[in-house]
DNA sequence: GCCCTCTTGTTCGAT
DNA sequence: ACAAGAGGGC
């Protein structure tokens, strides 16, 4: 293995590899190249067995870009090192040895969703009115309270005189308690549950103490204290513990991340040696005067000097904007003036302060032709009817589940209310039943009125089957049975509005993800899939191959990621910094690092633009301009009066060819139009040949890059290129 | 039980 | 701007 490309900063980073270790790695300084090189230099050099090394990141991305650029150093050797995030790791940890703290092991993660309904429900059992305590509020809390360790009691404890508290620990406790009876476990449970699993196990502690060697977490300004304990409890036989992070990229605070972790570091680790990486190469010296201009306002922080060898580069460009759709226009005109300059669309990438920005740029882009991709904002997994579907899936896999269940018994409408779920529910409670098993009862027993027993009939009819023969049955042959049979598909193709028809989109998407899922892990076992899908992040969205596409995305979704052109938008007093966090001094401290993180992802180009007018929930509102951009050196600051070309633009070339977002829905293709030999197109596995046809649902097709696969007719997004 | 209309709050960020 | 909830008519 070669470390001769690595600085001298950087080479003792990699070395340093007994004791406790603090790398503090400034923006663009080669973090990812420290950690990657210096796990291969463990395997390579000191024969450390793969299986002794963890490494653990923030986004599955993360992990999966520093296993492959381990392997391209160590080869297979890389395969058995133990790399995710920490709620994966958590989540593996549980699998194993969930009977020692009463859970199943086939226990389901709620996601926020689901999370959100439960505390609904709790709170509905528990007679407290929404306009009392939020839903927001109430899981905000929780939230709080167990990433902080702060159990059921404990918390029932502490605000004893607490009214406001007192009843959310009511909340907290039932919440709990559901959660039990269900068999699951929320996000910030995976981690809580691992710490208690440690207590109630010493042995597993031990085991896993023993086991890891070396320890690695990057973005450790980003962690909070149950992640620290966690860390911390792993690290304690070996002590070989190396932790990367960037105190001025702290950014999840309001997430209970405690930038106390790092700057403490030394304290809590005795003997920690300590790397300053200083040197950056992703950035301009104009980019990173910029960065440095904003950052040096925060006190207390950690001094540190960025420098480049990088050239100034180009000057910040500024755009004062009318409102917000002359920004996007503007943004939008850069862009195309860009592209016809010989660039390409995925060099962009627009940065905003909240999700809601993305309409006016969505909009702009549409109309100038300019293909985007928008990563997060309104989740996949938390639309409508991705979650109806996901919520069948859950409920066959595991008809105890009440939550799926009261989610989609009346869904698509079958007839069954709130009536008649009480008394189901009724029934339930007296019998001591199951919710399925009391409305199972109540068909078989007639024992409600004649309309509410058809509907439940109806339902029933159609899951049981489904539940009978689960294990035989592949995760995506359950949920065509679900769309087709539950009358959901046919539901909305019935409404035929635009709404519709981007909701069977949305549902064939989902077909498609299982499928690919299948292939990827060669299961096809429902549970797998279930198991496995909570933990994706946004950022996992993001395909390698998306490159010509301008990606559209919050700051925070951008952590850890670069881009040769950014546009930092919306750089507005009360927007960015937002008005929330100008509350207190630790809030504007975080907007700023928030502000540094979005002008550091930028490698050649920057622009900042801010509208003076912008229209939000609903209304005009007047902006002053983002203390932020005062707080920048300005002799490195070129304003831009792009106003006018950019209206000429927009009355210039405006062709409706977009592709993404315009597209057709690919469904619907006349069953038998395939034959073998065929060359088709497929949205997202490109083009391919179809080798067979196998009965009339699905066809086999060989993909140039993506290799063999078997897709269903109707539902994968294909056509036809040549017969 | 369902549908329509009106009112209300919502949005800061996410594994 | 938009979605979810309340309330009334059917």
């Amino acid at each position: 293995m070669d470390l001769s490309i690595l600085n001298d900063r950087q080479l003792k980073a990699v070395t340093t590899i007994e004791g406790p270790l603090l790398v503090l790695a400034g923006a663009g300084s080669g973090k990812t190249r420290v950690l990657t090189y210096r796990i291969g230099h463990l395997i390579d050099r000191y024969d450390v067995k793969p299986y002794h090394i963890l490494a653990l990141t923030f986004t599955n991305k993360a992990a999966n870009e520093m296993k492959q650029r381990v392997a391209a150093l160590v080869g297979y050797r890389a395969e058995q090192i133990t790399m995710g995030t920490f709620h994966s790791f958590c989540l593996r940890v549980l699998r194993r040895n969930a009977d020692q703290i009463g859970y199943r092991s086939d226990f389901l993660v709620y996601d926020a969703g689901d999370q959100r309904t439960l505390v609904k429900n709790v709170m509905k059992e528990l007679k407290i009115s929404e306009k009392d305590i939020s839903i927001s509020n109430a899981k905000a809390v929780i939230s709080d309270a167990k990433n902080k360790l702060t159990s059921v009691e404990k918390f029932q404890d502490l605000y004893r005189d607490d009214y406001h508290n007192k009843r959310i620990g009511l909340i907290y406790e039932r919440y709990q308690a559901h959660l039990r009876e269900n068999n699951a476990m929320d996000f910030d449970d995976l981690i809580v549950n691992v710490i208690q699993l440690f207590r109630n196990a010493p042995d597993v502690l031990e085991y896993y103490q023993h086991k890891f060697k070396y320890i690695h977490v990057d973005e450790y300004q980003d962690t909070n204290y149950i992640q620290y304990l966690l860390v911390k409890q792993l690290s304690e036989y070996y002590n070989n513990i190396c932790v990367v992070g960037d105190g001025d990229q702290s950014i999840y605070g309001w997430r209970g991340a405690d930038i106390g972790n790092i700057r403490d570091f030394e304290k809590t680790f005795k003997n920690a040696k300590v790397v300053l990486l200083e040197q950056n190469y992703r950035s301009t010296q104009n980019i990173l005067d910029l960065a440095n201009g904003v950052i040096k306002n925060n006190l207390a922080r950690r001094d540190k000097n960025l420098w480049t060898d990088n050239a100034a580069g180009d000057l910040i460009q500024y755009y004062r904007a009318a409102d917000g759709e002359d920004e996007a226009r503007f943004v939008a005109n850069q862009i195309i003036r860009g592209i016809e300059g010989g660039g390409a669309y995925g060099e962009y990438a627009i940065l905003y302060r909240t999700n809601a920005q993305s309409r006016s740029f969505e909009n702009a882009f549409n109309r100038a032709s300019i293909p985007y991709k928008i990563v997060g904002g309104r989740k996949f997994y938390e639309r409508m009817e991705i979650k109806d579907l996901m919520a069948y899936l859950r409920f066959v896999a595991n008809p105890s589940d009440a939550v799926s269940l009261r989610r989609i018994i009346n869904v698509p409408k079958r007839g069954i209310g709130a009536q008649t779920m009480t008394h189901v529910e009724q029934i339930a409670q007296t019998r001591q039943l199951s919710l399925y098993q009391a409305i199972a009862y109540a068909v078989e027993n007639a024992a409600l009125s004649a309309r509410a027993i058809k509907g439940l009939k109806g339902f029933c009819d159609f899951v049981q089957p489904l539940i009978d023969d689960r294990a035989e049955l592949t995760g995506s042959e359950i949920l065509k049975a679900i769309i087709e049979q539950s009358g959901y598909r046919d539901n909305l193709e019935m409404e035929r509005t635009t709404q519709a028809e981007a909701r069977l989109e949305n549902i064939d998407e989902l077909y498609n993800q299982i499928v690919e899922f299948e292939q990827k892990n060669e299961t096809t076992e429902l549970n797998y899939f279930l198991q496995e899908i909570s933990l994706l992040s946004d950022q996992d969205d993001i395909e390698e191959d998306e490159s010509g596409q301008v990606l559209l995305m919050t700051i925070h979704a951008a952590k850890g990621l670069e881009f040769p052109v950014v546009f930092l938008v919306g750089m507005e007093e009360r927007l960015f910094p937002s008005g929330r966090a100008l509350e207190d001094d630790d809030g504007l401290a975080e907007e700023r690092r928030l502000c540094y993180v979005g002008i550091t992802r930028a490698q050649r180009r920057l622009y900042i633009s801010h509208a003076e007018m912008r229209s939000q929930y609903g209304a005009l509102r007047v902006n002053q301009v983002s203390r932020f951009i005062e707080e920048m050196p300005h002799a490195i600051i070129e304003s831009h009066s792009g106003t006018i070309a950019a209206r000429k633009a927009q009355g210039g070339k405006m062709a409706l060819n977009y592709k993404r977002y315009a597209a057709k829905p690919l469904a619907k293709v006349d069953d038998n139009a395939y034959k073998p030999g065929m060359r088709v197109h497929h949205q997202h596995f490109g083009e391919g040949v179809v080798i067979a046809l196998n009965g009339e649902t699905t066809l086999t097709i060989a993909f140039d890059k993506k290799g063999i696969k078997k897709l269903a007719v109707g539902f994968a997004p294909l056509r036809i290129i040549e017969e």
